[in-house]
RNA sequence: GCCACAAUAGCUCAGUCGGUAGAGCAUUUCAUUCGUAACGAAAAGGUCCGGGGUUCGAACCCCCGUUGUGGCUCCA
């Protein structure tokens, strides 16, 4: 007998062989239902799998990321099945389940695939679902499997094993397609019971743009029809949120073709509302002792030479400006740092100095892929809430910490409460790509990880995905279709401070390099606003929205009364309008609430005759009548409870 | 930049087989002066993204470009 250990530490007694599918049924019927994932000792199993020894198990239901995932990858495979019926001759590349779906990779191979093909690719993966074939693993040596996979041609797949261990390669098949594969899977494609094919997309054999472009077919499927549906409805309300869509609607920025891609035009609207988040950021900023400067928007390309980004991007930017002079060249500034270099070396610092923190709404220009360019959340020329930290080496982890009191204050204000962390370190065995000394890159990666562990933050760590110059902390956050945008993030940079040659004297009378900060807890405005809007569904919090009020005659004869109340509510500092067109007042409530402003003031002959306005909140409807005086100290007293908690 | 798809009135969209362009909303005018989610009537509104080609004839077919969308790659 085998001892199997569950969980919460209980045991129990099986036959060796048995499977975490029999393990569950004989806990419930229903958990064996339900059951479609398991791990084993850790390692990733499938339910139908035999274990043969003592062991520690965890069984997933779909719920459980881990049963989803197995649901998911399972399907891919059934998705590739049905393709190489519907479409022969196609070569497989990849298929894995993702964090909604899943995907495959495939090589036409002559074969066209679109849109059109996708309820017959629907229909074919029901009814081989409905076949209830087993999904059978298979151990399989290198050579066999180099065999297998090159009689049929799989290029791909011969590329992926020959990088394998001989003795570590497993296949997974059901009905007549084997695929190379690690698993889990379900033990067979049954619980598959609704299919959706979301969209086609070019994808790079192995994410590498040098080689071959594949075609991912994307899709995702259901243990039950009602969860697709509930599915497909939930990504049309996630469509509404968009925030280019929603950017149009509430008359924040548009774009132009004649201004060129990427390049945002922000209305009167959402300049007034750009203008507010930086007074909030101001504000805050001013009382951790920041102080503001303005810098150009071009620079010398010599700065950048001297900053090393030059090298690193010279050629993927917006090319130099040319002087009638001959020999003089600019850029159009894509970052602040130089700039803030250059401050700091135009006087003689000393110790007593630092840290000085040098803000600046600065204005960048970046070419990004055209490809790449997204609403407002990847734009060729934007403007960062940026700062730079110039302090003494001793000084980086509480002036760390004290960026990361600044971003989490921020997100609390906006009620961001879903962001994740990201920690970006060095790729330690690509080095050759990054500037600096180890020690520095040792030094600046620890300080992060050790302000982190100080603030209790959650952060997830990844190699390589720091910047050329430094590790850095993201704050990211996910839209409303749920991409992942990075918006704050902190940066630790010894680099910029030795290559401009910054020093400063110390209490020893003797010269010391300081060390730099980069922050933005925004990341930018553009996309600091998009992510806004798709999070509130461009139900702006009081204190941002553009229209606090509007005010709503009952007819013309009230006109003049609706002029007045809105000037009171000015000269309070209320953003008030007046809603003066000759419509019924249905009609002008209808389209306020869909306009989202927060507060309609309903006047008629009552109001008129005391002084008074009948409340309506958007969204929620009457709240009664009050003196103009009771509602403007009203929504007054709102706006501070919002910004200063 | 790469793959796929798209672009028609201010907005959302229809436009059949290649035969001289259509709706709703918004706008303007008229009528109405209204009490908490759409009153009515009329008018005006078009470089069918741009350029080239095929054709007797192109919104529609072909080519090039621009912009956008979904991914990939990239992201100082």
């Amino acid at each position: 007998m085998i001892t199997i250990t569950f969980p919460d530490k209980s045991t129990r007694q099986y036959e060796p062989g048995t499977t975490p599918l029999q393990i569950a049924e004989s806990i419930s019927t229903r958990l064996a239902q339900d059951i479609l994932a398991a791990t084993v000792n850790g390692a990733e199993w499938d339910i139908s799998r035999p274990i043969n020894e003592d062991a520690e198990i965890k069984l997933f239901k779909w719920d459980d990321a881990e049963g989803k995932h197995a649901f998911w990858h399972s399907s891919a495979h059934l998705l590739a099945e049905a393709l190489q019926e519907l479409f022969p001759g196609v070569k497989f590349g990849i298929g894995p389940a993702i964090e909604n779906g899943f995907y495959y990779d495939i090589d036409p191979n002559g074969n066209t695939i679109t849109a059109a093909d996708f309820s017959r690719i629907e229909a074919k993966m029901i009814e081989l679902a409905q076949k209830k074939e087993a999904i059978v693993r298979a151990d399989i040596s290198k050579d066999d499997a180099l065999k297998m996979f090159g009689d049929r041609g799989e290029e791909y797949k011969c590329e992926l094993i020959s990088e394998l261990e001989d003795g570590h390669i497993t296949t997974y098949t059901q009905g007549a397609f084997t695929d190379l594969c690690r698993g889990p899977h379900l033990p067979s494609t049954a619980p598959i019971k609704a299919v959706k094919i979301l969209s086609l997309a070019g994808a790079y054999w192995r994410g590498d743009e040098k080689r071959n472009q594949l075609v991912r077919v994307y899709g995702i499927t259901f243990p039950k029809k009602k969860m697709l549906d509930e599915y497909l409805v939930m990504l049309e309300e996630a469509k509404k949120r968009d925030h280019r869509k929603i950017g149009k609607e509430m008359e924040l920025f548009a774009f132009s073709a004649n201004v060129g891609a990427g390049l945002p035009l922000w209305l009167p609207k959402g300049a007034a509302l750009r203008d507010r988040l930086e007074q909030f950021l101001r504000k805050i900023q001013k009382r951790y002792g920041y102080l503001q400067v303005i810098t150009p928007h071009i620079g010398n390309k010599n700065l950048y030479v001297t900053s090393g980004h030059y090298a690193k991007y010279g050629k993927d930017s917006f090319q130099p400006i040319h002087t009638p002079e001959e020999g003089e060249e600019y850029l159009l500034k894509p970052m602040n740092c130089p700039h803030h270099c250059e401050i700091y070396r135009s006087a003689p610092r000393s110790y007593r100095d630092l840290p000085m923190r040098l803000a600046e709404f600065g204005t960048v220009y970046r070419y990004e892929q055209s490809g790449e360019l997204h609403g407002l959340t990847r734009v060729r020329g934007f403007t960062q809430d940026d700062a730079h930290i110039f302090c003494a080496p001793d000084q980086i982890k509480d002036e760390f910490l004290k960026v990361m009191d600044i971003i989490f204050y921020i997100f609390k204000a906006l009620k961001f409460d879903n962001f994740e962390a990201q920690i970006s370190l060095r790729d330690p065995n690509n080095k050759q790509k990054y500037i600096g000394s180890d020690e520095n890159w040792h030094l600046a990666e620890n300080a992060i990880i050790e302000a982190c562990a100080e603030k209790g933050l959650n952060a997830r760590t990844e190699l390589g995905e720091a910047a050329f110059y430094g590790p850095k902390l993201d704050f990211m956050v996910k839209d409303a279709i749920g991409r992942r945008w990075q918006l704050g993030t902190i940066q630790v940079d010894y680099n910029l401070p030795e290559r401009f040659q910054l020093e400063f004297t110390g209490s020893d009378n003797q010269k010391h390099r300081p060390v730099m900060i980069h922050r933005a807890p925004f990341g930018s405005l553009e996309r600091f606003v998009a992510v806004l809007l798709e999070h509130t569904a461009g139900k702006l919090p009081l204190w941002l929205v553009p229209d606090q009020c509007v005010v709503l005659p009952i007819s013309e004869k009230f006109n003049d009364y609706a002029r007045r109340v809105a000037a009171e509510l000015n000269e309070a500092d209320i953003r008030a309008i007046v809603d003066d067109r000759n419509e019924k007042i249905g009609k002008k409530i209808r389209d306020n609430e869909l306009k989202r402003v927060p507060y309609m003031l309903v006047v008629g002959e009552k109001e008129a005759q005391n002084d008074e306005v009948s409340v309506r909140k958007q969204g929620e409807g009457d709240k009664g009548t009050m003196k103009i005086t009771t509602f403007a100290k009203y929504l007054t007293d709102e706006v501070a409870s919002m910004i200063n908690q």
